[in-house]
DNA sequence: TTATATTAATTGATGGGTCAACTATTGAGC
DNA sequence: GCTCAATAGTTGACCCATCAATTAATATAA
Protein backbone atom coordinates (compact mmCIF):
# COMPACT_ATOMS: atom_id res chain seq x y z
CA UNK A 1 0.00 0.00 0.00
CA UNK A 2 1.55 3.28 -1.12
CA UNK A 3 1.70 6.46 0.91
CA UNK A 4 -0.79 7.99 -1.46
CA UNK A 5 -3.20 5.14 -0.81
CA UNK A 6 -2.76 5.57 2.90
CA UNK A 7 -3.66 9.20 2.65
CA UNK A 8 -6.75 8.46 0.59
CA UNK A 9 -7.70 5.90 3.18
CA UNK A 10 -7.30 8.38 6.00
CA UNK A 11 -9.47 10.91 4.23
CA UNK A 12 -12.14 8.29 3.67
CA UNK A 13 -12.02 7.28 7.30
CA UNK A 14 -12.47 10.85 8.44
CA UNK A 15 -15.44 11.32 6.16
CA UNK A 16 -16.96 8.09 7.34
CA UNK A 17 -16.54 9.00 10.97
CA UNK A 18 -18.18 12.33 10.25
CA UNK A 19 -20.87 10.34 8.51
CA UNK A 20 -21.51 8.22 11.58
CA UNK A 21 -21.55 11.02 14.10
CA UNK A 22 -23.26 13.82 12.23
CA UNK A 23 -26.89 12.75 12.19
CA UNK A 24 -27.25 11.63 15.81
CA UNK A 25 -25.53 14.74 17.12
CA UNK A 26 -27.50 17.01 14.84
CA UNK A 27 -30.70 15.50 16.10
CA UNK A 28 -29.75 15.68 19.77
CA UNK A 29 -28.83 19.32 19.28
CA UNK A 30 -31.69 20.58 17.17
CA UNK A 31 -34.46 18.20 18.18
CA UNK A 32 -35.10 17.01 14.63
CA UNK A 33 -33.34 14.78 12.11
CA UNK A 34 -31.47 16.44 9.25
CA UNK A 35 -33.65 14.90 6.55
CA UNK A 36 -36.86 15.84 8.27
CA UNK A 37 -35.72 19.41 8.73
CA UNK A 38 -34.66 19.47 5.11
CA UNK A 39 -38.17 18.49 4.11
CA UNK A 40 -39.62 21.28 6.22
CA UNK A 41 -37.06 23.70 4.82
CA UNK A 42 -38.07 22.91 1.24
CA UNK A 43 -41.73 23.30 2.10
CA UNK A 44 -40.96 26.61 3.73
CA UNK A 45 -39.54 27.96 0.47
CA UNK A 46 -42.46 27.03 -1.74
CA UNK A 47 -46.19 27.09 -1.27
CA UNK A 48 -47.14 23.57 -2.22
CA UNK A 49 -45.20 20.78 -3.92
CA UNK A 50 -45.57 17.16 -4.89
CA UNK A 51 -43.76 14.48 -2.94
CA UNK A 52 -41.66 13.64 -5.94
CA UNK A 53 -40.15 17.09 -6.26
CA UNK A 54 -39.63 17.10 -2.52
CA UNK A 55 -37.84 13.80 -2.82
CA UNK A 56 -35.50 15.16 -5.47
CA UNK A 57 -34.55 18.13 -3.34
CA UNK A 58 -33.99 16.21 -0.15
CA UNK A 59 -32.12 13.34 -1.79
CA UNK A 60 -33.78 10.49 -0.01
CA UNK A 61 -35.91 7.65 -1.25
CA UNK A 62 -39.58 8.25 -2.02
CA UNK A 63 -40.42 5.58 0.55
CA UNK A 64 -38.57 7.58 3.18
CA UNK A 65 -40.43 10.73 2.09
CA UNK A 66 -43.76 8.99 2.48
CA UNK A 67 -42.90 7.91 6.02
CA UNK A 68 -41.58 11.30 7.09
CA UNK A 69 -44.67 13.03 5.75
CA UNK A 70 -46.94 10.58 7.47
CA UNK A 71 -45.42 11.54 10.80
CA UNK A 72 -45.25 15.22 10.02
CA UNK A 73 -48.91 15.13 9.11
CA UNK A 74 -49.76 13.28 12.30
CA UNK A 75 -47.96 15.95 14.30
CA UNK A 76 -49.85 18.70 12.51
CA UNK A 77 -46.88 20.29 10.77
CA UNK A 78 -47.98 19.42 7.26
CA UNK A 79 -51.09 18.96 5.15
CA UNK A 80 -51.56 16.76 2.10
CA UNK A 81 -54.14 16.63 -0.67
CA UNK A 82 -54.46 15.00 -4.07
CA UNK A 83 -53.55 17.11 -7.06
CA UNK A 84 -56.92 17.76 -8.75
CA UNK A 85 -55.28 18.01 -12.17
CA UNK A 86 -53.43 14.69 -11.84
CA UNK A 87 -54.48 12.22 -9.22
CA UNK A 88 -51.14 10.47 -9.16
CA UNK A 89 -49.61 13.43 -7.37
CA UNK A 90 -49.95 14.30 -3.73
CA UNK A 91 -49.44 17.95 -2.93
CA UNK A 92 -47.85 18.86 0.37
CA UNK A 93 -47.76 22.14 2.26
CA UNK A 94 -46.85 23.44 5.69
CA UNK A 95 -49.65 24.17 8.11
CA UNK A 96 -49.57 27.54 9.88
CA UNK A 97 -48.35 25.71 12.95
CA UNK A 98 -45.63 24.06 10.91
CA UNK A 99 -44.59 27.33 9.40
CA UNK A 100 -44.21 28.93 12.79
CA UNK A 101 -42.47 26.00 14.48
CA UNK A 102 -39.83 25.64 11.81
CA UNK A 103 -38.13 28.91 12.78
CA UNK A 104 -36.82 27.48 16.03
CA UNK A 105 -35.39 24.44 14.29
CA UNK A 106 -33.64 26.56 11.71
CA UNK A 107 -32.06 28.60 14.44
CA UNK A 108 -30.79 25.52 16.24
CA UNK A 109 -29.38 24.19 13.01
CA UNK A 110 -27.62 27.46 12.32
CA UNK A 111 -25.90 27.33 15.69
CA UNK A 112 -24.93 23.74 15.21
CA UNK A 113 -23.39 24.38 11.82
CA UNK A 114 -21.61 27.50 13.02
CA UNK A 115 -19.99 25.42 15.74
CA UNK A 116 -18.84 22.84 13.22
CA UNK A 117 -17.12 25.51 11.15
CA UNK A 118 -16.08 27.77 13.98
CA UNK A 119 -12.38 27.90 13.18
CA UNK A 120 -12.67 28.04 9.38
CA UNK A 121 -11.79 31.33 7.76
CA UNK A 122 -13.34 32.71 4.58
CA UNK A 123 -10.85 31.12 2.23
CA UNK A 124 -11.07 27.77 3.94
CA UNK A 125 -14.84 27.74 3.82
CA UNK A 126 -14.79 28.46 0.16
CA UNK A 127 -12.17 25.79 -0.54
CA UNK A 128 -13.94 23.27 1.64
CA UNK A 129 -17.22 23.89 -0.11
CA UNK A 130 -15.52 23.45 -3.45
CA UNK A 131 -13.86 20.19 -2.52
CA UNK A 132 -17.01 18.73 -1.04
CA UNK A 133 -18.84 19.65 -4.21
CA UNK A 134 -16.25 17.88 -6.33
CA UNK A 135 -16.26 14.81 -4.16
CA UNK A 136 -20.02 14.61 -4.38
CA UNK A 137 -19.76 14.89 -8.15
CA UNK A 138 -17.26 12.07 -8.24
CA UNK A 139 -19.67 10.00 -6.20
CA UNK A 140 -22.39 10.50 -8.80
CA UNK A 141 -20.50 8.27 -11.22
CA UNK A 142 -21.67 5.29 -9.23
CA UNK B 1 -30.08 34.96 7.20
CA UNK B 2 -26.69 36.38 6.35
CA UNK B 3 -24.51 35.36 3.41
CA UNK B 4 -22.15 33.73 5.85
CA UNK B 5 -24.98 31.66 7.25
CA UNK B 6 -26.01 30.66 3.76
CA UNK B 7 -22.54 29.44 3.03
CA UNK B 8 -22.40 27.44 6.23
CA UNK B 9 -25.73 25.95 5.33
CA UNK B 10 -24.52 24.98 1.89
CA UNK B 11 -21.47 23.28 3.32
CA UNK B 12 -23.61 21.36 5.75
CA UNK B 13 -25.95 20.28 2.99
CA UNK B 14 -23.06 19.00 0.90
CA UNK B 15 -21.70 17.01 3.81
CA UNK B 16 -25.09 15.61 4.57
CA UNK B 17 -25.67 14.57 0.97
CA UNK B 18 -22.28 12.88 1.03
CA UNK B 19 -23.39 11.30 4.25
CA UNK B 20 -26.52 9.86 2.66
CA UNK B 21 -24.91 8.54 -0.48
CA UNK B 22 -21.58 7.28 0.75
CA UNK B 23 -22.47 4.07 2.57
CA UNK B 24 -24.90 2.61 0.03
CA UNK B 25 -22.58 3.31 -2.87
CA UNK B 26 -19.57 2.01 -1.00
CA UNK B 27 -21.38 -1.21 -0.31
CA UNK B 28 -22.65 -1.66 -3.85
CA UNK B 29 -19.11 -1.11 -5.10
CA UNK B 30 -17.10 -3.18 -2.68
CA UNK B 31 -19.64 -5.78 -1.64
CA UNK B 32 -19.33 -4.95 2.06
CA UNK B 33 -20.45 -2.14 4.35
CA UNK B 34 -17.85 0.41 5.48
CA UNK B 35 -18.19 -0.46 9.15
CA UNK B 36 -17.92 -4.16 8.57
CA UNK B 37 -14.83 -3.73 6.44
CA UNK B 38 -13.40 -1.47 9.10
CA UNK B 39 -13.85 -4.23 11.65
CA UNK B 40 -12.07 -6.68 9.37
CA UNK B 41 -9.34 -4.14 8.74
CA UNK B 42 -8.69 -3.69 12.45
CA UNK B 43 -8.60 -7.43 12.97
CA UNK B 44 -6.16 -7.72 10.09
CA UNK B 45 -3.68 -5.43 11.86
CA UNK B 46 -3.66 -7.23 15.18
CA UNK B 47 -3.72 -10.84 16.17
CA UNK B 48 -6.59 -10.94 18.61
CA UNK B 49 -8.56 -8.17 20.32
CA UNK B 50 -11.53 -7.70 22.58
CA UNK B 51 -14.78 -6.38 21.21
CA UNK B 52 -14.45 -3.26 23.29
CA UNK B 53 -11.17 -2.21 21.75
CA UNK B 54 -12.58 -3.04 18.35
CA UNK B 55 -15.54 -0.84 19.12
CA UNK B 56 -13.31 2.08 20.00
CA UNK B 57 -11.39 1.82 16.76
CA UNK B 58 -14.41 1.46 14.52
CA UNK B 59 -16.45 4.14 16.25
CA UNK B 60 -19.73 2.34 16.38
CA UNK B 61 -21.88 1.19 19.25
CA UNK B 62 -20.95 -2.01 21.07
CA UNK B 63 -24.37 -3.39 20.17
CA UNK B 64 -23.56 -2.88 16.51
CA UNK B 65 -20.21 -4.60 17.01
CA UNK B 66 -21.90 -7.61 18.55
CA UNK B 67 -24.26 -7.92 15.60
CA UNK B 68 -21.58 -7.53 12.97
CA UNK B 69 -19.41 -10.13 14.65
CA UNK B 70 -22.30 -12.53 14.92
CA UNK B 71 -22.70 -12.45 11.18
CA UNK B 72 -18.99 -12.47 10.45
CA UNK B 73 -18.67 -15.51 12.65
CA UNK B 74 -21.58 -17.22 10.92
CA UNK B 75 -19.93 -16.59 7.56
CA UNK B 76 -16.66 -18.05 8.82
CA UNK B 77 -14.58 -14.88 8.60
CA UNK B 78 -14.03 -14.56 12.32
CA UNK B 79 -13.58 -16.62 15.47
CA UNK B 80 -14.44 -15.68 19.03
CA UNK B 81 -13.47 -17.07 22.42
CA UNK B 82 -13.69 -15.93 26.01
CA UNK B 83 -10.63 -14.30 27.47
CA UNK B 84 -9.34 -16.90 29.95
CA UNK B 85 -7.82 -14.20 32.17
CA UNK B 86 -11.04 -12.18 32.39
CA UNK B 87 -14.30 -13.77 31.39
CA UNK B 88 -16.01 -10.49 30.72
CA UNK B 89 -13.99 -10.07 27.56
CA UNK B 90 -14.55 -11.80 24.27
CA UNK B 91 -11.48 -12.08 22.10
CA UNK B 92 -11.92 -11.90 18.35
CA UNK B 93 -9.62 -12.91 15.52
CA UNK B 94 -9.74 -13.45 11.79
CA UNK B 95 -9.93 -17.01 10.52
CA UNK B 96 -7.51 -17.99 7.76
CA UNK B 97 -10.38 -17.73 5.35
CA UNK B 98 -11.19 -14.26 6.66
CA UNK B 99 -7.60 -13.19 6.36
CA UNK B 100 -7.43 -14.25 2.75
CA UNK B 101 -10.83 -12.87 1.72
CA UNK B 102 -10.20 -9.44 3.12
CA UNK B 103 -7.60 -8.63 0.47
CA UNK B 104 -10.20 -8.41 -2.29
CA UNK B 105 -12.36 -6.05 -0.22
CA UNK B 106 -9.43 -3.80 0.51
CA UNK B 107 -8.63 -3.58 -3.13
CA UNK B 108 -12.19 -2.65 -4.02
CA UNK B 109 -12.21 0.00 -1.34
CA UNK B 110 -8.96 1.43 -2.60
CA UNK B 111 -10.40 1.82 -6.08
CA UNK B 112 -13.56 3.36 -4.73
CA UNK B 113 -11.70 5.92 -2.67
CA UNK B 114 -9.30 6.72 -5.50
CA UNK B 115 -12.30 7.52 -7.68
CA UNK B 116 -13.73 9.83 -5.05
CA UNK B 117 -10.52 11.81 -4.90
CA UNK B 118 -9.53 11.45 -8.53
CA UNK B 119 -9.17 15.14 -9.31
CA UNK B 120 -7.57 16.21 -6.01
CA UNK B 121 -3.92 17.17 -6.19
CA UNK B 122 -1.43 16.70 -3.37
CA UNK B 123 -2.03 20.06 -1.77
CA UNK B 124 -5.77 19.69 -1.91
CA UNK B 125 -5.70 16.26 -0.36
CA UNK B 126 -3.59 17.53 2.47
CA UNK B 127 -5.84 20.54 3.02
CA UNK B 128 -8.97 18.46 2.77
CA UNK B 129 -7.67 15.99 5.29
CA UNK B 130 -6.83 18.82 7.63
CA UNK B 131 -10.23 20.45 7.39
CA UNK B 132 -12.09 17.18 7.86
CA UNK B 133 -9.97 16.54 10.92
CA UNK B 134 -10.85 19.92 12.38
CA UNK B 135 -14.51 19.53 11.64
CA UNK B 136 -14.55 16.16 13.35
CA UNK B 137 -12.85 17.73 16.35
CA UNK B 138 -15.48 20.45 16.48
CA UNK B 139 -18.13 17.77 16.41
CA UNK B 140 -16.62 16.14 19.49
CA UNK B 141 -17.79 19.05 21.63
CA UNK B 142 -21.29 17.65 21.45
C1' DT C 1 -15.86 -11.40 53.18
C1' DT C 2 -19.49 -9.28 51.67
C1' DA C 3 -21.91 -5.50 49.64
C1' DT C 4 -21.39 -2.18 45.96
C1' DA C 5 -19.65 -0.26 41.81
C1' DT C 6 -17.74 -0.92 37.33
C1' DT C 7 -17.10 -3.12 33.03
C1' DA C 8 -18.07 -6.25 28.71
C1' DA C 9 -21.29 -8.09 26.06
C1' DT C 10 -25.98 -8.98 24.62
C1' DT C 11 -30.80 -8.05 23.58
C1' DG C 12 -35.00 -5.42 22.43
C1' DA C 13 -37.09 -1.21 20.85
C1' DT C 14 -36.75 2.49 17.69
C1' DG C 15 -35.43 5.39 13.70
C1' DG C 16 -33.63 6.27 9.28
C1' DG C 17 -32.14 4.69 4.99
C1' DT C 18 -32.32 1.33 0.66
C1' DC C 19 -34.54 -1.73 -2.71
C1' DA C 20 -38.23 -4.35 -4.78
C1' DA C 21 -42.98 -5.29 -5.49
C1' DC C 22 -47.48 -3.50 -5.86
C1' DT C 23 -51.57 -0.20 -6.87
C1' DA C 24 -53.49 3.49 -9.14
C1' DT C 25 -53.46 6.97 -12.49
C1' DT C 26 -52.15 9.04 -16.69
C1' DG C 27 -49.94 9.23 -21.40
C1' DA C 28 -48.92 7.37 -26.06
C1' DG C 29 -49.45 4.71 -30.17
C1' DC C 30 -52.00 1.52 -32.87
C1' DG D 1 -61.08 3.42 -27.82
C1' DC D 2 -57.68 0.01 -26.03
C1' DT D 3 -53.52 -1.73 -24.89
C1' DC D 4 -49.11 -0.90 -23.08
C1' DA D 5 -45.69 1.96 -20.97
C1' DA D 6 -44.43 5.36 -17.64
C1' DT D 7 -45.05 7.75 -13.32
C1' DA D 8 -46.44 8.75 -8.14
C1' DG D 9 -47.04 6.91 -4.07
C1' DT D 10 -47.29 3.11 -0.62
C1' DT D 11 -45.88 -0.99 1.76
C1' DG D 12 -42.89 -4.76 3.31
C1' DA D 13 -38.37 -6.73 3.95
C1' DC D 14 -33.87 -5.67 5.08
C1' DC D 15 -29.55 -3.30 6.87
C1' DC D 16 -27.21 -0.47 10.01
C1' DA D 17 -27.03 2.68 13.58
C1' DT D 18 -28.51 4.44 18.49
C1' DC D 19 -30.15 4.06 23.32
C1' DA D 20 -31.74 1.70 27.38
C1' DA D 21 -32.06 -2.33 30.10
C1' DT D 22 -30.16 -6.74 31.38
C1' DT D 23 -26.70 -10.35 32.56
C1' DA D 24 -22.38 -11.89 33.98
C1' DA D 25 -17.83 -11.19 35.63
C1' DT D 26 -14.49 -8.59 38.09
C1' DA D 27 -12.72 -4.71 41.21
C1' DT D 28 -13.15 -2.05 45.17
C1' DA D 29 -13.97 -0.76 49.74
C1' DA D 30 -16.07 -1.30 54.36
Amino acid sequence: MTDSNKQEDQIFDLIYRLNLQLSPKFERCTGISPSRLSILHQLFEVDEVSQTSLQKEVNIDSAAITRHLKQLEASGMVQRRNDPTDNRFTLVRLTDQGRSEIAAYKKEKQQFVAQLLQDFNEQERSDFHDMLRRMLDNLQHY
